[in-house]
DNA sequence: CCTATTAAATGAACATCGTTCATAAAATCG
DNA sequence: CGATTTTATGAACGATGTTCATTTAATAGG
């Protein structure tokens, strides 16, 4: 049994049933193996769940294509990162529960940092920045992915258990807010914003 | 057993031992009720952790002072849902894996929604600014709490591990931001990216 | 006050989970 | 070829979420 292959099958695992699906018995079963033999590999799930996070970063910190202003420099790197845990069900669970610092997630943050301190930023304030972005890309594709999760089981129910709390007299922002609230929009709602951050960043 | 006792016995139960440690069977015993008897008030685990979600944004929403500006009433709700997930161990982590629609939220997200309005943005952008807001704020608590818990247990482990992988040559951003990023001034992390949120709106 | 009906609590069970470990098979190498 | 190290096995342990038939408690009507 090779590391880098049980990565990608736990990969395919939560692509195919979801991450509340992934059991260290299935993961075996996939992969032919016994279970106590990936304890030989992983020394908990935890470890095998930072490895899968890892994965997912792979090619994030890849080189940017010339001519981006900075403000589309980081406007791509963010984007990398929100694609590279929608590329995964669950991705960004996967990722939100675990601490990596291999790396992948080392270099991208690396590279993160860099594009920021071009910017006439101090160091503090750059890498302040970048977890600033990344917090927001984490918090944002949480809560796409728990949409699209609901979206494969009870959406109209909760849909409609929501309209019928909303009654505006008691929540009058809300009414009006429903129809963005429930949209599917996700880029926009991304790029709005990641729009707001950037366009907070060094004036000029 | 009353169910308003049972979530806060959860959350105690939550702040002493930890998310993790958080069963049915232990809440059960701490109510001094059978385990059955859970189920005939939560349908499943992740109801009673909506209760709980929900609980802990009680008060969330209260009034605000007199006298803030729009920005710094933006920065007090934000404030506010901070201090509301720290109140509780891993309050964060309850409140991701959750997707409450209860009062309690539901008013929290009308009165920011609510005052971002004022702020000549449309209905949308205000929603979107809103959602914008709650994502980085739960993204970056999750962070935080993550920390804390690391600072429970690995913490010098982790540190050292993470300073050996930090080359230099490798990484150059990141062993520049290797002091902000170890830091533990979540205030100042919190504000920077608050305020550089608050900062890109509507320019007055 | 007694009874009939509803609500709530019990306790035992089921399947499944993460994890461990003594043992056996396989691979490596001098 | 034989010795040693690495890897895999298979069975087990305790704990978890959840279900359900049964019993107990509470409530309401005559």
């Amino acid at each position: 049994m090779a590391v880098p292959e049980a990565v990608a099958t736990a990969l395919r695992l939560v692509d195919e049933d979801g991450l509340d699906s992934l059991t260290m018995r299935r993961l075996a079963a996939a992969l032919d193996v016994q279970v106590g033999t990936l304890y030989r590999h992983f020394a908990t799930k935890q470890t095998l769940l930072a490895a899968m996070a890892e994965e997912m970063l792979a090619g994030c910190a890849g080189p940017l294509p010339d001519g981006l202003t900075w403000r589309e420099q980081i406007t791509e790197l963010a984007g990398r990162l929100r694609t590279a845990l929608l590329r995964h069900r669950d991705g960004a669970r996967v990722y939100a529960g675990t601490h990596s610092v291999g790396p992948n997630t080392l270099s991208y943050t690396d590279t993160l940092v860099g594009v920021l301190r071009e910017t006439c930023l101090s160091p503090e304030a750059a890498t302040r920045t970048a977890l600033t972005i990344v917090h927001f890309v984490i918090g944002h594709t949480l809560e796409e992915q728990a949409a699209q999760a609901l979206a494969e089981s009870d959406l109209p129910a909760t849909l409609t258990l929501l309209h019928a709390a909303l009654d505006p007299d008691v929540y009058p922002h809300l009414a009006a807010a429903e129809a963005t609230l429930t949209s599917t929009d996700f880029v926009g709602h991304f790029t709005h914003g990641l729009n707001l951050i950037v366009k907070g960043l060094a004036g000029d």
